[in-house]
DNA sequence: GTATTTGCAAATGATTTGCAGTGCT
DNA sequence: AGCACTGCAAATCATTTGCAAATAC
């Protein structure tokens, strides 16, 4: 329900793929376009590789969501919330976000660049505890 | 003369292709797969493709150089220094260094979350003082 | 009703692989 | 000499496109 609405604030059709995709982004926090296919594809049987390759970009076109590129795997996407960084354990590929805001954190470093900063993205790679 | 050693410093042949790759990413800073195919064919006018790519991988392998992923466009690749982080102007596409450690950055953030951190990428996203 | 979206199949683009020949050490 | 590397062609994998039918609003 909240979702439809979503969709239709960035005057999208709220139309049964985007709801699961939207849906999905939300469950699983960062997932990539094969895992989004495979699980869609449990409820929406003949949904194709295109309608989701066209709905992420349509999506990401209106900053609904972004895409996360990830050292050695291919991209995720996840919806768009507050600023945050990422944290990937190396060993068992886990993405997970950490809370606090990317741009504060270099805006001293950078305010002498002269650049008009937008936006900061910042991964964190390491070993998570449980792969420790 | 230099590339050459670094190139055995890695256990890695010295072929003139390889030091050529090295040459083109430290006069460059950042380039892309396509640019170095371009730029090396003047001198090696039989390259491929494929060597290139599997050049990079091994060097990548080693460490020697590494991959900067790029918001909307395909990645670059530059010689692994010293940490720093990248700042990207969305209008001309420049990708610039800057220079101080992101790891100590985030070091207090992240102290907290028990990981083992090795390394930290800031890609930072806004306007040059040129396109402003 | 109209414009958008879907899903298919085909086209394109990017990367990888196998292998015979070559070159580095 | 021996093993790693190159370059070619083919194979694979990822993404995009065109279009007719279906669907949201």
């Amino acid at each position: 329900m909240k979702n439809r609405h979503l969709l239709q604030h960035y005057k999208l059709k709220a139309t049964p793929q985007r709801i699961a995709i939207i849906k999905l982004m939300e469950y699983s926090g960062h997932i990539s376009i094969d895992d989004l296919f495979k699980e869609i594809r449990e409820k929406f049987t003949s949904i194709s590789l295109a309608t989701l390759y066209k709905n992420i970009h349509t999506m990401i076109s209106v900053s609904l969501i972004r895409e996360v590129k990830i050292p050695g795997q291919k991209a995720k996407y996840e919806i768009e919330k507050v600023p945050h960084a990422h944290i990937l354990c190396k060993t068992c590929g886990e993405l997970k976000d950490i809370s606090f805001d990317p741009i504060t954190l270099v805006e001293d470093t950078v305010k002498s660049s002269d650049y008009r900063v937008d936006e900061v993205s910042i991964m964190i790679s390491g070993i998570c505890p449980n792969c420790k």
